[in-house]
DNA sequence: CTGGTATTTTGACAAACGTCAATATATATT
DNA sequence: AATATATATTGACGTTTGTCAAAATACCAG
């Protein structure tokens, strides 16, 4: 009855990827195809988690682009967010970065 | 004498990258953040090594197209081509493939 | 409620991107 | 040399992107 099995996590060196799953992985990569966004994400990464008031000084960029580049690799699921009080802290989100990583496998 | 050593190919949840690490890491994802060369790289790699003339059919686009996005691949270092007489072959560039993968483990 | 700090949203702008039709270049065949 | 095919380049187009200043929203402390 259901169409024939079409993997969530596909390698790219291993299967011919459909539409939906390049498109899929694209919008991860993307996320991740700026050198402030990637050094964002990296600062996140090391730091395992961070509040968003200590990602603004870093990079030399104004507090709105970060925000804004937050909220990128936010939606491409990338990070996660929580709010305490005034402060939102921010992880990565592992089984994100762990499916582009084995896309790329 | 010299400075302090900076790996060439860091991991994003290890290292804090430096703007060049993230320039360079960024441009390979930057190639694979678009839907149609995600595709592209994914034919090349299942194919292992196939005729540029043969990846024009599948994915619906014209051929200037088609060759525009072998170019960013080809500049991003993820695939190499090899002219034989008329036809050009590409084959995805493991090393690079491999950098991209790693900087995400 | 008022004032202060953290974060997001809006609006604007230039730059980069994906796409195609038309053209150009390269190679092979006759 | 002439013709045919494969691939790249050019030029144009609307769309998306990265950035910032300014304004709006959310939370906290008096």
């Amino acid at each position: 009855m259901s169409k024939t099995t079409e993997p969530c996590c596909p390698s790219v060196r291993e299967e011919r990827l459909t539409i939906k799953q390049a498109e899929n992985l694209a919008a991860g990569f993307a996320a991740l195809s700026d050198p402030v966004r990637l050094r964002l994400f990296s600062l996140v990464a090391a730091a395992g988690e961070i509040c968003a008031c200590d990602l603004v000084g870093p990079l030399g960029k104004s507090q709105p682009t970060i925000s804004h580049h937050l909220k990128s690799l936010y939606e491409a699921g990338l990070v996660t967010r929580e709010r305490r009080g005034t402060w939102i802290w921010y992880s990565i989100a592992v089984g994100r970065l762990d499916q582009l990583q084995e896309a790329l496998r």
